[in-house]
DNA sequence: CCTGCACCTTCCCACAATGGGAAGGTCAAC
DNA sequence: GTTGACCTTCCCATTGTGGGAAGGTGCAGG
């Protein structure tokens, strides 16, 4: 199968196929005659595999060790729940902070008239220093 | 006041505010004789804003059209109060994403055993071609 | 006066994950 | 044969931030 089919069946673009095999989350690929790469129904399982680990938000680094997991047969499934319960925290704490800033915003919204009038709350607060408390972080974001 | 103090005063780093300024989202800072930028209390405040702002989650071309509405004194608070309620729903939707997303992520952790036993449902559910709904996005990020 | 240290300057590199696109080879159908 | 849909590799851009090098400055203590 060419990567074209591939990422049909999988959703995953050629280009970010090509992409994790060249930073070695995938295997290279095996090649026709043609230099095409050539995909096996075992292949496009992988692929359908990071592209739904990918789904629910883990980084490509979180995909590789679970793809490492899952390949070995014999490995504890606690390795694999605290994993998935690390990842649940980290958007738990994520959640937190987006609801607290929606929470500032919201607030702000309510107080500005949003008509003719120039005089704006929002503004006039973002100015004034107090912060609103969220900080770094980054990375790990859902895929919407 | 040199950048270190502006830097101190305002929680942007020095890093930063050098590199707003590169992209115009800052006028050019004064300069000293010595070549050192030299800050006054009118900037750190226009610093704050562009702080807070940021720590609102609006993007670094948001921040620059908030700035803009800011210094321009006659605008109608309608367009501010547009802005905030776009990102307000922006956050909203990418919040529903993510609590789909942990919901499917609790119910595969629920069903792990976790212990020493190697089967593991997480693994055999990802490997599932049945996709979590959750796609593209990315931008747009709340500093925690 | 010299030395050291803390600060400033600019410049380049890296990151995560993805898309865009150029330049060129291949294959199948017509 | 030519056309068009593939495929290949390469390089560049994105967003926002940090790291670090190489060099200038300014002040304090000896």
């Amino acid at each position: 199968m060419n990567i074209g089919q591939a990422s049909e069946q999988t959703g995953v673009s050629a280009k970010m196929i090509r992409y994790y095999e060249s930073i070695g989350l995938l295997p290279s690929a095996a090649r026709r005659a043609n230099g095409y790469r050539d995909y096996s129904d075992q292949d496009v399982a992988v692929l359908q595999f990071v592209r739904r680990t990918r789904d629910l938000g883990f980084s490509l680094e979180e995909v590789a060790t679970l793809l490492a997991l899952w390949s070995d047969k014999k490995r504890p499934s606690r390795q694999v729940k605290r994993l998935a319960e690390t990842h649940i925290a980290d958007l738990e704490r994520r959640m937190r902070e987006m609801r607290a800033v929606m929470k500032t915003l919201r607030q702000l919204a309510q107080h500005c008239h949003g008509d003719e009038r120039s005089d704006c709350p929002i503004l006039d607060d973002l100015a004034k220093p107090r912060a609103a408390s969220a900080k770094k972080a980054r990375r790990h974001q859902v895929r919407s």
